[in-house]
DNA sequence: CGCGGAATTGAAAATACTCAAAATTAGTGG
DNA sequence: CCACTAATTTTGAGTATTTTCAATTCCGCG
């Protein structure tokens, strides 16, 4: 199992775990570079051609490993990388001075971490793995020095500091407008549709945070998930079993999270 | 009055409405480029040289004069310009489905407004004016071919977006984890600061949105909004007179940013 | 002077939180 | 593999913060 060649599964309920994934272990040479990855249609050489991969390659420093729970930067810390998820998954979050965290996303395989710390040069928050995971470490002064010649990189790197702006403003939009019930539901089809976009079942997943995390993510307490959980379960929207989600009505799910059905009068 | 040339004042309470800046009738042909402007130290020539500064302006389309309430973009529209603000104040926001808008940002004189829009090619939020207003157009594609030959430039556009990532995960904080009374101070400190950086009083400014849209960029209604200020009145933390604030007690509205306080046991 | 939008204030209601206890699950070592 | 312990999750009851609804008040402007 531990010698597999990194493949893609027949649309699994969900991405199979690091350990599953045959990575070498810490320190081997690892073979292919972005055209062996298969995270390479949706990270940052999605529509470079293979010249141009290659030389994206060639700028690229180590992979680097996390286990479950280890950080990858820590607010404060010099910024010298972007990093690219190979597989695994992240959160990352803000601390108040009071030591209260805030997550401010969760991060998949494909996305890119550390796009916040250009502006001041230091990590203005924290990242940390859900599960073991793997990045591509990117030396941010080499990218830049690829930009000057590579425009379609460029661009692309544009669009996806742009994306994270967007995202970022449909969670103002999810925190500032919306009830528990419709910020869960939002969470959940987020989450389905991130999966299918990788392959993966748009209705059955596992989740990678604790209901606590979630929560947090949401503004919202443990206890308020876990009653969203049970309510959703009870209505036959969705089956729970421990952190397996499934999702027994996306389309009421959608609905909800689109603000067009509420389990309560509106 | 309306010939008057644009000037700087000697840290004024607020910036001057707009018909103060002697601002040219619309059409008429406008002087000088960044060099000319008095915000090119925050904008995106910041850090250019006169060449560097001389090869931007000559990508700069025309200027816009919006009025209040005027929409500078909209949602779906799309994307060819960034805009630079010269003077005045905007608001961005989201709308969902259900007509209910959420602002994600107000924005004041040398900042940059749709940077969300690269990543989808149209817009993802309005940009409204909160008053009379000037921006300056810059095309993307021409700002995209600058880039090549200038990386300093776009190095300072990097950190500009990437500052935006780190505002709005701040907001982030802000809806996710803070109760009413420390939204508002955190509002009222930001605006403080903004202020300063611009060379105007730290205590003393006009808010240019209503309190309906304090509320709804706060996560919160008009009447709590009305009542946050009643309260801060009565606890000498602040005067208000209609739209004008002065922060009477700008260490103790700090001290309720950072949560180190507040006016109910914690 | 009076109209209309915006803001303030009060009282009642609702949503989500806190605290507490029980149940379930995960982790560890024998 | 099982037993034991710690951690997480679920559920209930009471509470708190903020919202909603309603009634004034304030202010700009014709």
């Amino acid at each position: 199992m531990m010698t597999m060649p990194l493949q893609r599964y027949d649309r699994p309920a969900s991405p199979p775990p690091a350990a599953a994934l045959g990575a070498a272990p810490a320190g081997a040479v690892i073979a292919a570079g972005c055209q062996g990855c298969s995270m390479h249609k949706l990270c940052l050489p999605m529509g470079l051609d293979a010249g141009a991969m290659g030389q994206l390659d060639q700028i690229i420093g180590r992979r680097r490993r996390l286990a479950r729970d280890e950080r990858l930067y820590k607010r404060d810390e010099r910024f010298t990388n972007l990093y690219a998820i190979r597989f695994g998954h992240f959160k990352t979050f803000q601390l108040q001075p009071g030591g209260e965290q805030q997550i401010t996303g969760f991060q998949m395989a494909g996305e890119l971490l550390g796009m916040d710390a250009i502006s001041t040069d230091r990590h203005a928050c924290d990242a940390v793995a859900l599960e073991d995971s793997e990045v591509c470490e990117i030396p941010f002064t080499l990218l830049e020095s690829l930009f000057g010649e590579m425009p379609t990189l460029l661009r692309h790197f544009h669009r996806l500091m742009s994306g994270e702006i967007m995202r970022e403003q449909n969670v103002m939009l999810l925190l500032g407008n919306m009830r528990a019930e419709q910020r869960f539901a939002v969470f959940l089809a987020n989450l389905s549709s991130r999966y299918t976009a990788r392959g993966y079942s748009a209705t059955s997943f596992q989740l990678r945070m604790s209901r606590e995390e979630i929560g947090n993510y949401l503004g919202l307490t443990i206890e308020s998930i876990s009653r969203l959980l049970s309510r959703f379960r009870k209505q036959g929207w969705v089956a729970v079993d421990k952190r397996e989600v499934t999702l027994l009505d996306l389309p009421m799910i959608r609905a909800l999270a689109a603000g067009t059905a509420a389990s309560r009068p509106m």
